[in-house]
DNA sequence: CCTCCACTGACACAGTGTGTCAACCATGCC
DNA sequence: GGCATGGTTGACACACTGTGTCAGTGGAGG
């Protein structure tokens, strides 16, 4: 029975981390104490970090769960797709979540507070890293190519880049450029290498 | 006069670092304490944090230097060069120093413990980051293109990532790969985009 | 009603990083 | 030689993070 306990969890996680960030956004991280965010959301330290293992993960979580379904729509795109084309709909994907719909001045918020902190910055360059080491084994599978083949590795590698930049510009513009044009501008400097090795 | 006192303070941080070095790759980063790395050296935990701020920079600050020299590198190369030329052998210098003639055993230790640990990883590529945009302006000079233009942006992490790629694949090698060879396919990868914009 | 279980707060503890202050030591000046 | 001086060090003290432990509490289900 997964229902009342596992959802209240849950719903309480979530809450925890909305205050956290608008807190967080507000003070700035590096001055806000864990203890400030327990009491402000009325609980003890003790059980903010039984949500989250610590107060980078309030923000980071955020985005984790993203690199999981980069990595769904990356295997779900048809196999005969070029591999320029099917990188591009897995990052697109990302790039909606993080400046696209769902919560426009929210997440704006939240990038830039993950850009402008270093040790933020950091633990998020840190989770792509780990993203990327999936997402070449999925492409890898995709092309029949062997682990010493560098090309996956490489094209894996050059769409998060255009990730970055395109997430980058778009915080810059305080959230008014088009996160799906600025990725489609990186992608076009790109493609010429994105191209399966005959 | 910068003579005396400025040289012992180098030698004495540079003999700190060794020590630190030798004895978190032998027994492990997380484990180890600045206490300990302090008492191996034979000081106080207060005096270590006098020559490096954290337990994180004794690590990282060894490749901290690396980006600017990377920076000089690309500056001095001839204007007329392609960029894909002048990237491949700022680069290069950079491969070297992580993986070359330099202290094969003692950089693969310090390269491994780096990958090896989330905490190293993250602001490694932090730091790669930051001298990824120093970069940028200097590539851009180069080309005579203003900020909007996303090729110097793009070219520069590429450019980091084939870094990136040798570097790990030469680490996963345990030394054994030739560090410049494996940036070379890396680089061949990308070649195809690398060429300025007409 | 009672049992059991997850959740919570209240400690305690190890570890990090910083401020402060007195002691020390080498250099340079009288 | 004696002495002021600036830099270095160790010894505290402090704020903060993250974790282990334990007792209390409240609800779900027998």
């Amino acid at each position: 029975m997964v229902s009342l306990a596992e959802r209240k969890r849950q719903l309480v996680g979530e809450e925890l981390r909305e205050i956290a960030l608008q807190l967080l956004a507000a003070k700035g991280y590096d001055v806000t104490t864990v203890d400030e965010i327990a009491a402000a959301a009325g609980m003890s330290r003790r059980t903010f970090h039984r949500y989250y293992a610590s107060k980078e993960d309030v923000v980071i979580q955020l985005l984790a769960d993203v690199g999981e379904q980069v990595r769904t729509v990356l295997a779900a795109r048809p196999a005969a797709e070029p591999p320029a084309v099917a990188l591009r709909q897995a990052v697109g994907m990302a790039i909606d979540f993080c400046a696209g719909h769902h919560d426009p001045v929210k997440m704006l918020a939240v990038v830039r507070l993950i850009l402008g902190t270093p040790s933020l910055h950091a633990r998020f360059l840190e989770l792509q890293a780990g993203a990327q080491a999936e997402l070449t084994a999925v492409l890898a599978a995709r092309l029949g190519v062997d682990g010493d083949d560098m090309f996956p590795e490489m094209a894996v590698r050059m769409a998060l880049t255009a990730f970055d930049a395109a997430l980058e510009r778009w915080a810059a513009s305080n959230g008014s450029a088009d996160p799906q044009e600025l990725t489609d501008r990186a992608f076009a400097v790109l493609e010429p290498a994105l191209r399966p090795p005959a």
